[in-house]
DNA sequence: GTTCCTGCAAAATTTTTGCATCAGT
DNA sequence: ACTGATGCAAAAATTTTGCAGGAAC
């Protein structure tokens, strides 16, 4: 139940729907969209910043917040906050492709689920609430099945 | 569909919880918590400091916080963020009554809705996941019937 | 050669912390 | 009286903006 997003091709889109938008090919944006697309989950800002430095590919911290802004507006990227105050943010698949997030109270472990019953589900509340949905979120909080385990010593 | 949360006692409540877990019963803190009382939705703590101004109660922001910080570890409040880079808070009531949001993309509106079905789908994830699940978090994002109405024109 | 992109630094926001003082028990 | 609660101001953390120089087309 619990999977890895899907990450073929995605960067090669994105880097195509930014240059059919008319933005140039920055060094900063495409380092950002390359690294995001390796991810399976969700990464901050920072995180984004001090992983390119580390891979000797600095970048401003302002062009990652550029650049997130940017592909979140173009719905390639979604930004996610779940707890902590800090923003996430994740590749978003034009399949239609779709997870969610539970979260560790204990460990913090941030991990990914996918279930079509809760899309369609989510989808007929919009509907019933006469709101034309663009998207949605769901975020579980509990105690992942290794922290439980650990609880039983 | 819509429903406004129901506030019957959740202030006394909140108040001889913090009692009772050895608490002193502050000016500010409780002033937080019973202005909270009276509230449908969530607010910000930038909101809960300026309506208490507003009504000459004032206070520091900083006890707005604490407060919010202290209410929320008692699971008396429900922190949430739905964009914005903005925390917001609502009361948690403790008979399970539970609901969750939808918020428009257009006017910014923020409305509330619950869905039995829908808490259960939820649960039932949870147990397929191997998680003790503590709570759950949904966050809709569409354009409200009145934007959408207002487009046909 | 334009025009957009980038990096740096400064600013703006939101939230947290230190500390002296005040108030609840 | 003792100790937690409060308010203020300063600090920290996150995100945004201004601007000069550099890079893409």
């Amino acid at each position: 139940m619990i999977v890895r997003a899907a990450r073929s091709g995605w960067g090669e889109r994105a880097l195509e729907e930014l240059r059919r938008a008319g933005h140039r090919a920055g060094g900063a944006r495409t380092a950002v969209v390359e690294l995001l697309a390796e991810q399976d989950c969700c990464l901050t800002a920072q995180e984004i910043f001090d992983e390119l430095r580390e891979r000797d590919r600095r970048v401003g911290i302002a062009s990652v917040y550029r650049a997130l802004d940017l592909l979140t507006g173009m719905k390639l990227v979604q930004r996610l906050e779940i707890g902590e105050g800090v923003a996430r943010y994740e590749p978003a698949h034009a399949d239609g492709e779709h997870h969610h997030h539970v979260v560790c109270d204990r460990c913090g472990t941030v991990a990914v689920f996918e279930d079509d019953r809760l899309e369609r589900a989510l989808d007929r509340l919009g509907e019933r609430l006469g709101y034309h949905l663009e998207g949605h979120e769901v975020v579980l909080r509990g105690t992942c099945p290794a922290c439980g385990a650990a609880d039983e010593t």
